[in-house]
DNA sequence: AATGAATGAGGGTTCATTCAT
DNA sequence: AATGAATGAACCCTCATTCAT
């Protein structure tokens, strides 16, 4: 794929994330996509191969990024406090911008038909994805900063999944947590009190 | 057959369930409603308005219940801590069974094209949930036992969502936590540590 | 068919009859006929084989009223002008309650499932009618007073159908013709001008 | 197949424009239309957003159609006795081909869920095509040829319906009309008699 | 005889996908 | 490569009809 291509079809991942995040699979049409991207209909079938392959593709598209990006944040020479600061800086942020998509899509993933090789890419994705993080958990038990009431891939899931409990707050009305709050919230439960 | 059968009307509520829990509302068919309830398609519409209406009903249909059953538990004249445990029972067993269907459908909410009394009544009926568990734990505030790091009913989000991490766990092949493990998960963070 | 039949009968047609005059065939629900008639929806396959076999039905009593009272208008023994208003101002009354009604059913007609006996029914039914007018205005042709620029069958054709002029006028929101409007009209166009 | 194609328009409004003419509104099938147009089903949603929009569709392309060849039969320079007989040969044959279809449309109307814009330019429709017609008759009043027992816009109603008989005389097995006997009527009612 | 709960065939409509240009 | 007109499978919902009571 040339230049002029990546474009198009960074325009498309775009205008598909952002139907994706907003509404529920069924209820985004093609049409939309293609137009809020500025291409044909037709378009985006010459760079993915069904509208649920588009689904699959935006969710890797977003999770190598993802991974990326958290993988320089938290491998750094810091130390581990430190470290897990600017984590929890880089995850809210991240958790803001593309939670509502990634849980859609991982929602709609025991429905998708996908390949075997495509199962297999999301599996290690997912799994790449939790250790660069689980690892860094196991840094926090190894330095007796985290105690290990959990395996540090658990700790690691809580981590990612404990920003949904602002979505809750948000629908209930109850105000928000900062990233200070669910920082103290993290150590309270997993940090070794002196 | 006479009068409107509450029996025939079960049959649609727990087919019904049943598919929602498994499946995004759009695979669900209502063909399969029908069938796995052993009824004529168009029985379900003399009960409901539309497939959105089901699906709402559903949602109010379990809410209720649980508001009513959940209710019984805490409002009890044991002691904080012992009340504490049977709260985790009964929502540690509601979550595996419901979790899935009530998860999809408040993700499908803001879509449904809603009445406004069903609006408002939906409103009420979260509400007067999250109401009975929010003051439960300010009685725990009150008692001193739990630390007022959040509101009562910030709490009483957390208490409800936690158990998603379990959901998670299997996700990644982890061991899930047994209802005590997310009792300790709990008091860790929110208890007053002696 | 008893008494106490007969009058659910009549509550039937008299509701079906309502309903076609002013909705389309398949606009009309056999519940809305069932609720206005205050019977049972399955009480009406009591007495009607099918949606289609009460449209027919319907149209035969009304026809059958029609044939019976017309025939009483203009079997008299009133000289033929004097009787030729009688008709006017009972065909004028008659269009007005029913004529939205058969036009409607006549205009279904081709596409209506009836038996061989229902048809040779309606037919020999519509010609009696007919005939009767036409009888009517044959003494008129033998009497000299109206020209046979048409035949007798014609004449009570045209003098059936005329009055379709003022459903015309109204939807154009020009005046209608009164019963001597029309009259007139009938004489000028058949009458021998002295 | 790129640019959408009036040929496709076309055969979509003769192919339903024949149905609606033989059967009513709810017996033709959408199915029935696109085969007969030679298209799929879906393209039909493509020009037209619901068959109550084909519906209203063919009749004012009908209307329009209707509205400029009777106007180029009208305004002429011959005299008026000529151009009434040219524009009885020209509403003869339409009505021959198309009252079928427009007064089943015009029957249905009323039933029709139309838009504000649509039904504000059906009136307009009719109004403008009666205009043309009322316009003319007028002229045949102002030229003292007409006598004015009636406005010039019910004459030219009465002229529109007057072809209406020939359904009823077929119905009822009576010769129909030719053109020149409808001539022969019309001057008879409203000819100022030499 | 009367009822109305239950039924399921049938049809309008949507929309992912194709393919000629 | 890009397009969008055309397609038709699929599905929600309606409603005439049936039948157990």
């Amino acid at each position: 794929m040339q230049k002029k291509n990546e474009q198009t079809m960074n325009r498309i991942f775009d205008s598909a994330e952002n139907l994706f995040s907003k509404k529920d699979f069924h209820e985004v049409k093609m049409e939309e996509i293609a137009k809020n991207a500025n291409v044909g209909k037709g378009t985006i079938y010459t760079y993915f191969k069904s509208k649920e392959d588009l689904l699959f593709k935006c969710l890797m598209h977003n999770l190598e990024d993802h991974h990326k990006k958290f993988s320089e944040v938290v491998n750094t020479d810091k130390d581990f406090k430190t470290t897990l600061k600017d984590a929890f800086d880089f995850m809210f942020d991240f958790f803001k911008r593309k939670s509502a998509l990634i849980q859609r899509i991982m929602g709609l993933m025991p429905q998708l038909k996908l390949s075997e090789s495509d199962i297999k890419y999301a599996r290690e994705m997912f799994h790449k994805t939790l250790d660069v993080s689980s690892d860094f958990f196991q840094r926090g038990i190894d330095e007796g900063i985290i105690i290990n009431i959990m395996t540090s891939r658990q700790i690691a899931i809580v981590f990612q999944k404990m920003f949904d409990f602002n979505v809750m707050f948000a629908f209930y009305g109850e105000p928000e947590m900062s990233v200070e709050d669910c920082y103290r919230f993290f150590t309270k439960t997993f940090f070794r009190q002196e």
